[in-house]
DNA sequence: GCAAGATACTTTAGGCTTAAAATACTTTCC
DNA sequence: GGAAAGTATTTTAAGCCTAAAGTATCTTGC
């Protein structure tokens, strides 16, 4: 709480009333590193699997739910709206990777699930984009990976407390 | 080199042939925070500005530069493909916040860069923009943001030499 | 039981994005 | 100087994505 007045001399000269510089910079290199290692993985899955990754990212969710699950939970956690996924599914159930049924209590919900395709597909894919994720981060020492996945995650839980824990 | 006989002791635990699960997590966990922060920017632009990130990112790119550039130097700098430029540049022309002539020397070529109009719009934006992503990020430490701006410019130059060193 | 509200999903209109093909111009090389 | 190759941009077709409005079904409270 005190002893400020020795710390001024040593913070003043990059703290700046206001300067969110840093944070900025730090939005702006998250995004860049993403972008590039999105683009690659959908030019992959594009060229070796004729898929996008949506529906690569919805048979993911998927994958893990022997039962299938309603479009409304796939949306969720998916973060995206309701709307993309009826269309998402719509067009990996006319694909035949994708089953789709009327939920047992409740005459609006609609379960969807993978087919044995649809397994069989994914399971083949995701062991390659596995791999691929494991060459890009090839460079990177054991433990900047782990100290990474550990700052990422205090990151993710300040975004997510600033923005009202929604979520 | 050697002396891993000593070290497998430790390893093993952790470490079976061909587990690259923490670049996995490592991968997931960037895309859930990229994603859960660029959905909020892209909301509030909307609703503060009605403006979409795409723009927002082609008015930030030509903000910096007082003479404008081309379509091409435009779609290299925020890493898409040209044809998209060109629509996007397309609308922001039609809003009055950009303007677009021939380039000087090479009739193929067109200039863009942001009017006056633009100028101010952009400003106005970008200025709000820093301070979310400040509110976005408040809950981590100074010391937190440097080491993943460190770490991150880390996982960004592995990736780029991964993937062939392109950009 | 039934009206009012909530929930699950679909539809619509509009914008973003890409890859591939097309157009227009410039450069290179004989 | 003129053909061939290269470069800058646009167009096209198809898919992704959203917000907002619409439809169908359930739940609540009286």
């Amino acid at each position: 709480m005190e002893g400020n007045v020795a710390l001024d001399a040593e913070t003043k000269v990059t703290e700046s009333p206001g300067d969110h510089k840093d944070e900025l910079r730090l939005w702006l290199r998250l995004l860049a590193c993403t972008a590039l290692i999105e683009r690659e993985v959908r030019s992959r899955l594009r060229e070796r699997f004729d898929v996008t990754l949506p529906r690569f990212d919805l048979m993911a969710q998927l994958d893990r739910a022997q039962d299938g699950m309603t479009l409304g939970e796939l949306s969720r956690r998916m973060m995206v709206t309701n709307g993309n996924v009826t269309g998402l599914a719509e067009r990996l159930v006319a694909e035949g990777v994708l089953s789709r049924r009327h939920a047992a209590n409740d005459r609006r919900s609609h379960m969807v699930r993978l087919t044995e395709k649809g397994r069989r597909q994914f399971r083949k894919m995701a062991q390659a984009h596995e791999q691929w994720i494991a060459d890009i981060f090839a460079g990177l020492a054991k433990n900047d990976v782990e100290e990474l996945l550990a700052l990422l995650g205090k990151a993710k839980a300040a975004a997510r407390s600033a923005l009202g824990r929604k979520s």
